[in-house]
DNA sequence: CTGAAAGCGCTTACAG
DNA sequence: CTGAAAGCGCTTACAG
């Protein structure tokens, strides 16, 4: 068991003071040759690594990142921090991950015990309940002590700060229309509760697509799901009664379970009813038959938004700079589950 | 813009000295009551709260755990995460991960980094390319300087250290004992190369159950694949030239692939070929048929390993105590992939 | 009951 | 060229 060395035990072995060593091994000129290479042999020897506590407090920055999220076993929430990490470590940032858990409290205290010092700015993505209750005060909060956040996919415009999102209303919109130039005429839409943010945009691309083309909503095809864990009984229903040719799900689960309850039905997929689903991640990638869907690059939303965060984090306290809404491509993944696409 | 308040201009404003609002802030008993409650009611005016990097320094302790995975972007390591992340918040402790992307050099990197104060123990499961080299000297190094180490799922005998595990072994026997039981003969198996510990002791797993019910070992039916992107190919071939009735995959992606593949050649699962995965997955559940598999308890890994880590790190230095491994329980989840399994 | 001092591990402006 | 001092934000043993 040897601890690791600190300054002052080398200063005190080589009977030099603090100062010396701590000049000697950032290669101050201050220093004759002959300490500092005597200080850094004897360094390097005891493996002496500084103390990054000590450092942090010291320049009152961390050099860590704080990442909030409703959940880690997601595949697109996974993605995404991926795409953090790596970005944050090229630049020599680290990253500490806390979730809400779809919880209000819970993303209120992470972030107020990570603004304590321990990070240097935030990325983060709402909780349901926080979309829900519409409270957003522990993040402006942070904001005005002066600490950067960048938001990622469920965002508010409610607090202003840099943000990363994909146009959900748009890819909706082209995801459905596509539909339609394909001769789909009854298009169900398989969708969250209105207060989940993208999922009720994903919903406005659905309806704008659909009366663009001249086709009524039927608000009896549109089936809002709140409860997920039970979503199979109320897709069923949908699936039942509504003699759909085609359906647009907003995420991967529900448009794995469509195709799940279609074949229950005995409904072939996609002759009898084509499915489209939203987020590319492995359940689309691996399902029978595997889903068409609308890509949503998470490494991507992750790279940029820690890109963004460090460029905040470095530029010098120029506070003024309009904050930014980097918008994220997507397109449609042809695969299995729908005719081929003109 | 109201920056973070500290003790010393509480100190400043209220008249007194910094010691003062510390211990009235601490509720120590040396302090007046007068004087508590005007320190406390301003703090609370101004919305203090203490500086947890200036702590950590103070303490010498961060009450963080560092974690360090080969990926994220993969539903059992996600799981881990979610489960030690839990417990860790219970007990008021943050987590930082880091990935090593199955590298060696970023493993040892970041492990350096998080071990220089940042953290007060490490959560880990070793890289491939770790696991290959055989080389442990960074983990080993932290352990020496003791900061407590638990290991889970990819670990080693090198390294002495708490452990969490499955039985892979057994869990392998079992399941192809299944198989046996249910009159399959020539059962495949889609393995990693054998550097990889785990993959390893599955394969190991499989040969004595084929050994002890008296069936011969035909390496032929043995398929180790290093890389994973182009498995696909590899496991076409096992199914095109052997004939099997039966296959055991050490992983979800190689299950789902084998599923894929023998749809291609026209085999039926499970009538024709039955399948069991390893891992009880996001891929295995949505698959169709849906995979039998091996389930192998992330969040319950996760839990565990926080806890063994959070107990050594409060139980006041008894060096000497033991360490543990872990194994914690599997099952067969049986689904569609395989006939009903006696 | 209050406060000055020392200390956690480091850096850096300043004196000598 | 070297070192003492101040400081980052905090706590606590000790004096008064």
């Amino acid at each position: 068991m040897k601890k690791k060395v600190t300054l002052k035990q080398i200063a005190k072995e080589l009977d030099v003071s603090i100062s010396t060593v701590s000049k000697s091994l950032r290669d101050s000129p201050e220093i004759s040759e002959d300490t500092r290479l005597k200080v850094q042999a004897f360094a390097k020897l005891y493996n002496y690594k500084p103390n990054l506590i000590a450092l942090s407090l010291k320049n009152k920055k961390t050099k860590t990142i704080g990442i909030i999220i409703p959940e880690i076993v997601h595949h697109f929430f996974a993605t995404v921090i991926s795409g953090i990490e790596h970005i944050a470590n090229e630049n020599g940032y680290n990253v500490i991950v806390c979730l809400s858990d779809e919880s209000f409290d819970k993303e209120v205290i992470n972030m107020e015990m990570l603004a304590n010092g321990s990070i240097d700015g935030f990325i983060l993505s709402l909780s349901k309940e926080t979309q829900q209750k519409r409270d957003f005060h522990h993040i402006i909060e942070v904001i005005n002590q002066g600490m950067p956040v960048v938001m990622f996919d469920r965002v508010t415009n409610d607090v202003l700060c840099d943000k990363v999102i994909i146009d959900d209303s748009l890819a909706a919109y082209q995801a459905v229309e596509s539909l339609i130039n394909n001769g789909m005429k009854r298009i169900g839409l398989i969708t969250t509760v209105d207060y989940v943010s993208v999922g009720k945009l994903r919903t406005d691309g659905y309806i704008k697509a659909l009366s663009s083309n001249g086709i009524a909503i039927d608000e009896k095809l549109i089936m809002k799901i709140e409860d997920i864990d039970n979503c199979s009984t109320q897709i069923e229903r949908l699936l039942k009664d509504c003699k759909l040719d085609s359906v647009f799900a907003v995420n991967e689960l529900f448009a794995v379970t469509a195709i799940k309850v279609a074949k229950k039905l005995k409904l072939r997929v996609p002759e009898d009813i084509a499915v489209i689903g939203f987020t590319d991640g492995i359940i689309s990638t691996y399902s029978s038959p595997s889903i068409t869907t609308v890509s949503q690059n998470g490494i991507k939303m992750g790279n940029q938004a820690a890109q963004m965060l460090i460029n905040r984090l470095e530029s010098e306290d120029e506070e003024n700079e309009q904050y930014i809404t980097e918008v994220i491509e997507t397109h449609l993944v042809q695969r299995e589950s729908t005719p081929p696409l003109k």
